[in-house]
DNA sequence: GGGTTCCGTTGACCCAGGTTAATGCCGCAA
DNA sequence: TTGCGGCATTAACCTGGGTCAACGGAACCC
C-alpha cells in the first residue's frame, strides 16, 4: 500500500505525522459511492483495498468513465477543495478507505513540505494517466483500444499483487465498465472481446481476466509499458 | 500573467525568489519544438504569450492533440523528471516563455513550500481538463465535440484578453488541429464547422473565431462552463 | 507570372461501430 | 421451485463519420 499512496517515500516519523493525521478507516460496500459527482466532498481518502472507478456523466446519462482506481490510489484532491467533485466515485467491489479530513490539509502540506511535493507528483502521475486514456479514446480502433486498457489494468493489477508470473488477475468489470471507459457500446466491446478471445490472445469470464499473449497484444494496442506503467508507477 | 503562473498566490518576497530562481526567457518561433516526446526535458516553462499545443503520436502517425496551452500555462512538469516527455509541445504561433532550471526545482520546493502546492494546484487542474476533454471525446457527437472545443477556448482565451464583451477572439488553428483534438478527421471537422456556420452559430476564417449564439452553442455542446472554466480559472 | 505548398471545401462512396431486439445463462430471493 | 434482474451474446440492420479524390484560393517563392 505504502508503495502508491501519499506516504510512500516518507521517513518513519513523517510516516507516524500522516498516521496522527488521518481520521480513521472506513469500508464501504460494492455500488457505494465515495463521492458524488457536483457534491462538495468532504474528505480526502487513500483506497486501500478494493476497486473504485471514477466517472463523468453527461445530462443525458451518457457516461465517461476516466480511470479505474486500484489499491494505494489516493482519491479526492482536486484544484479547489470547495467547489463541487468533478466526477463521481463508485464503488465496484467492496472497499476500505484510509480517510484524510480535508480541512487541515493545506496545513499539513505547510508543516510538512514534502508532503506537498508528493502531492504534486501524485497528481501530475494522475493526470499523465489520464492523456494516455485521452489518446486511447481519440485515435485508436475499437480493437486496439480494448487492448490497451485490458494490458494496462493487467499490468497495473499484477504490479500491486507482485505476482510477476501468473498471467491471470481479477477483473471485477462488466462489459458496461469497459465500454464506459472506451467510448464504445457495450455490444460492440462484447464483439470485440469475441474475437480476441477466439484469436485466442485473452479471455475474460467471471471477473477473471487471462492474458493469453501479452506480446501480442502489445502490439495490436501499440501498448508503451514504459509510458503507460510509469504512469502509475510508485 | 501572475494570474495563472507559478507565482500568482504569492507575497512580493517569494515572488522576488522565483524571479531568482527562473534562469531567463525564451522566444521561439511558431512551429519550433519546446520540447518532445521522447526527449528528457531540461527545464520548466511558464508560457508567457503565444500558442503552444501538447500532443501525444502513435507509432503511425496518428496524432491525439490533448491540451492547447494559453499564456499563463506552466508546462514541462512531469512525475520523473528525469524520464522522456509523454508528450510533444509544439509551437502554433511565436511565443515568449520564462525559462526555469529543472536541476533545483526540489530545493526550491523544499525552500518554499507554498510552491509546492501551488504546483499540486496547477498539475490537478492540468488533470481536470484533460479529463474534461476524455469525456468530450468519448461520449459527445462531432457537432457537440467541435462546439465544446471551440467554447472551451473562446471563454479561454476571453477570460485572459479580460475583454468580456468581444465575440471574436483569434484562434491560430487549423482545422487539422481541431480533428487531431477532437478524435475526428478534417474532412468532418470542415463538415461539421460548415453545418454550424450555415445555422449562425459561429464562424471561423483567417484565424479567427466568431461565436455568433453562445447560449444556443452551450446547449449542444452540453458545456458546463462552471466545470470546464473552473478547471482552467487561476 | 507561374509554380508550389498549405488549407479549406465538397462530393461519392464505404465501413466501423451504433442501434434494436431477442435469447440465454446464472445467482438470488421468496 | 419459480420468477426475476443483471449480464453476456448474437443477429440484422443502419448511420455517423472515415476515405479517397478533386478543386480552389491565398501566400509564398523563384
Amino acid at each position: 500500500m505504502r508503495n502508491d499512496a501519499l506516504c510512500a517515500p516518507l521517513s518513519d516519523g513523517e510516516i507516524a505525522v500522516v498516521e496522527h493525521f488521518k481520521s480513521g478507516n472506513r469500508m464501504l460496500s460494492a455500488g457505494a459511492y465515495l463521492y458524488g459527482q457536483d457534491e462538495v466532498c468532504r474528505d480526502l481518502y487513500t483506497l486501500l483495498d478494493g476497486w473504485v472507478c471514477l466517472y463523468q456523466m453527461l445530462e443525458d446519462g451518457r457516461r465517461q468513465i476516466l480511470d479505474f482506481a486500484l489499491p494505494g490510489a489516493f482519491l479526492g484532491f482536486q484544484p479547489d477543495l470547495d467547489s463541487p467533485a468533478s466526477h463521481s466515485a463508485y464503488c465496484l467491489t467492496d472497499i476500505a478507505v484510509c480517510v484524510f479530513p480535508r480541512e487541515n490539509l493545506f496545513d499539513l502540506f505547510r508543516a510538512h513540505p514534502e508532503l506537498a511535493l508528493r502531492m504534486a507528483w501524485i497528481t501530475a502521475r494522475d493526470g499523465a494517466l489520464a492523456r494516455e486514456h485521452l489518446t486511447n479514446v481519440g485515435r485508436r480502433s475499437a480493437r486496439e483500444r480494448v487492448a490497451h486498457l485490458l494490458l494496462e489494468l493487467f499490468y497495473r493489477v499484477r504490479r500491486k499483487a507482485g505476482d510477476g508470473a501468473a498471467n491471470t488477475i481479477d477483473l471485477p468489470l462488466t462489459q458496461e465498465h469497459i465500454a464506459d471507459a472506451l467510448g464504445l457500446t457495450t455490444v460492440h466491446v462484447n464483439r470485440t472481446l469475441g474475437k480476441l478471445r477466439r484469436a485466442d490472445l485473452l479471455d475474460i469470464h467471471g471477473r477473471t481476466l487471462t492474458v493469453r499473449d501479452p506480446a501480442a497484444l502489445a502490439e495490436i494496442a501499440g501498448f508503451d509499458a514504459e509510458a503507460v506503467l510509469e504512469a502509475v508507477a510508485t
